[in-house]
DNA sequence: TTTGCATCCTCTAGTAGGTAGAGGATCAAG
DNA sequence: CTTGATCCTCTACCTACTAGAGGATGCAAA
């Protein structure tokens, strides 16, 4: 009944064809059974799991984190001390991020707001990101994206 | 006087050296004159220039758009129009990542909040990422990082 | 002068997290 | 029975770099 070729699992979770056997490849999820023909046939289990990791990517957990985090919920028995150090660390690289993109923001801001109408010679945009110095801010590093 | 090698000039920008052999070999970087034994010369212009490619990076324009940047600041006689809506895309761009990465945090919040001391069977963190109807933030995308 | 370490060169491959396409087999509907 | 959608594997591409191999050179101390 819930058995379903990976376009069906596809549609119920959201998440692309490649990027399903993508993560197969990666063993996010588990090698399939197969049709007589080497089709792969998926089943609830499945679609919780991949929705599982799709939420946690969308969380902005990284693979790795997300391996752990599938670990533990395949061994309830287990201590979940990890699970809460993992959300709290994502909890922290957001924070961080977000204080750096604010920033960021702030001087997009001040270009965007001085943008002038006239020639590359006198815009403030090319002249800002030409002197750092004209700039508030002077962190040491980018905001890796 | 101010000519260099390659390791002055990442000393000069902060920017390292294999990063400004890259900019070179995707042409954000002209080719440098070279020492009779194949080594590379930077002048002043060099530092300015990468220097505005840094700044530009660390406001989080692609090097694509940092190629029209440049392009428009080695033309100033141009029109700055394409600047000025480069600076408004990236200002955009940012300010939606923001609201994406806020979002975020505050589920990631609540999942920190609650979580537990026991074993994974009940775990709010695994638990919020088993089913994404236990959380508030419905959006269609991820925030592509 | 020799030793030895830092710096330079080119080239290839790896990173994360997928996406895109080639080339071919198979299924399901009309 | 044919047509179009879906499936298969495999390889290559994306961004923006980073790491390392393998070798040549520069510069300072002993």
């Amino acid at each position: 009944m819930s058995t379903m070729p990976i376009g069906g699992l596809a549609k119920a979770t959201g998440v692309k064809v490649p990027t399903i056997r993508y993560y197969e490849g990666i063993g996010l999820l588990p090698e399939p059974m197969r049709t007589a023909n080497d089709r792969r046939v998926y089943d609830q289990a499945t679609v919780d799991r991949l929705g599982f990791i799709k939420h946690a990517r969308q969380l902005g957990f990284s693979v790795e984190a997300i391996r752990d985090l599938l670990d533990l919920s395949d061994h309830p028995n287990r201590s979940c001390e990890q699970a809460n150090v993992l959300a709290a660390q994502q909890l922290e690289a957001v924070t961080v991020k977000i204080r750096q993109l604010q920033a960021l923001r702030a001087e997009l801001k001040r270009m965007v707001d001085s943008a002038c109408r006239g020639q590359a010679a006198d815009c403030r945009v090319i002249e800002v990101l030409s002197d750092h110095a004209l700039c508030k801010h002077h962190e040491p590093d980018a905001p890796r994206s």
